[in-house]
DNA sequence: TCTTGACCCTGACGTAACGTCATCCTCGAC
DNA sequence: GTCGAGGATGACGTTACGTCAGGGTCAAGA
């Protein structure tokens, strides 16, 4: 069957066909002059790949699973599973906003986009939350929902003070600073600051933080660790010279 | 303000900022020597970007939007819902289909992909159906679930008929025929029966298509009649030239 | 005054999955 | 032989930036 024929049949372009063509995700019998053929084979395989396609997998992805059934696309399937749910609390956080903007715009009658501003701000915020929430107890939880909803600008601060902090740490590293010096002591101090800040000497916090903190590799893929290794190493090392033991 | 300071403040990069700049979105000041400098005018409009940006607005339309509040906005965000909801659907789809392919691995132990590509066909024409659903009495969509329900090869059969004869069509069209011919003739003749093969004869669900077909201006961006214009004034002046009265 | 080093600028290419030409080739029919 | 449909390849466009590369600017130290 020519191209045209097949791709009428499967309901994809002949584009597309080009396209898997030379990616080498179904390539076809060719005629002596260059045309393709499908037949049974590729269609079966076409099915395949738009059955991944479909739950999301791209092409790279559908080209190292298309071949090999077992296992592999249990774990793929698990993974398609995770991104799928994730995309879609991003896509309900889109939602929601636009839900409060219209409430905003019919209230007000115009725009107030800082209101706004700090709407998407406290979304993404939950989302988040949602999914650190299973490393924390219950009352943990409750501690902080109170906590944010009493003062909210407090988190925002502790946000842009981190962001100082871990700039200054990457800074540190690079300039191949010795953990034990004074001011690798400093940046220490002010990093524990920052964390007893935020557990406030809740120990049922802190306890959240540190499950959170070990469970790195369990992390899902969107979410990661805001510095880097060779900070990582850095400021436990500069703990640790400074006797003192905290985590995260 | 450099560009730096203000990007690490608003929680952006630089090279983004760069690009809004490029795309006359957000434009600063230039000091003498070409630094750009951003004060708390770009930080209010930054602010509305990224607004825009997170209920899923392209660049191209926040540059349409943000200079003008007033009605624009609110329609936006209707556009937007609807946007937003389409592509939830999708997603609510694709994790379904996860969903049975991880249940379908289980069970057989294998990867059937011949099952997989039923299933991800049925929740493709579901998430149509869903969207004609209010186009049609609830008797109609008794009947149409029924029918699908008894055989499904006939919807899938029907589809493949409509290909080909649409492909006709738009070549009748590109060829100019002339609508009172025979060959158009012929060509309305099939436009009508596989109608009524649809339909079966129930006014209700007749009376659905008509509804449906006549409310084209009203459908998502996303569904598209599947033939051209052309071919929708030929196909009418033919069925007119026939002497039968027919819809859709 | 000269030299760093940090920061800034402007291109320019890469990404994902094709759509859309543009140019040239092949095949079956008349 | 030739004509038109269909096929092939190549290249650029799309989105929202990331990531160099090559080359200025600026403030501070030598």
């Amino acid at each position: 069957m020519r191209i045209q024929k097949f791709a009428n049949q499967t309901g994809v372009t002949v584009r597309t066909l080009h396209h898997y063509d030379r990616l080498g995700l179904l390539q076809p019998q060719r005629t002596g002059s260059g045309y393709r053929m499908y037949g049974e084979r590729e269609l079966v395989r076409l099915q395949r790949i738009t059955v991944l396609k479909f739950i999301g997998c791209s092409l790279q992805e559908i080209k190292d699973l298309v071949d090999r059934d077992p296992d592999d696309l249990r774990s793929t399937l698990d993974l398609q599973q995770e991104a799928l749910e994730r995309r879609r609390k991003t896509l309900d956080g889109a939602l929601k906003a636009v839900a409060k903007a219209r409430s905003v715009l019919s209230e007000s009658g115009s725009a107030d986009w800082q209101s706004l501003k700090q709407i998407i701000e406290t979304i993404e915020m939950e989302q988040n939350m949602e999914w650190t929430k299973q490393y924390y107890s219950p009352e943990a939880l409750k501690e902080l929902e109170q906590r944010r909803a009493e003062n909210p600008d407090f988190a925002e601060q502790g946000q842009k003070d981190w962001a100082v902090l871990l700039a200054d740490c990457e800074h540190a590293v690079k300039d191949k600073l010795d953990p034990k010096s004074e001011q690798a002591q400093q940046l220490a101090k002010r990093w524990i600051e920052l964390v007893n800040a935020f557990t406030q000497g809740n120990p049922q916090i802190s306890h959240g933080l540190n499950k959170l903190y070990a469970d790195q590799q369990n992390w899902p893929t969107t979410f990661k660790r805001p510095w880097s290794d060779e900070v990582d190493a850095f400021i436990k090392e500069a703990k640790k010279a400074a006797n003192v033991r905290c985590e995260s």
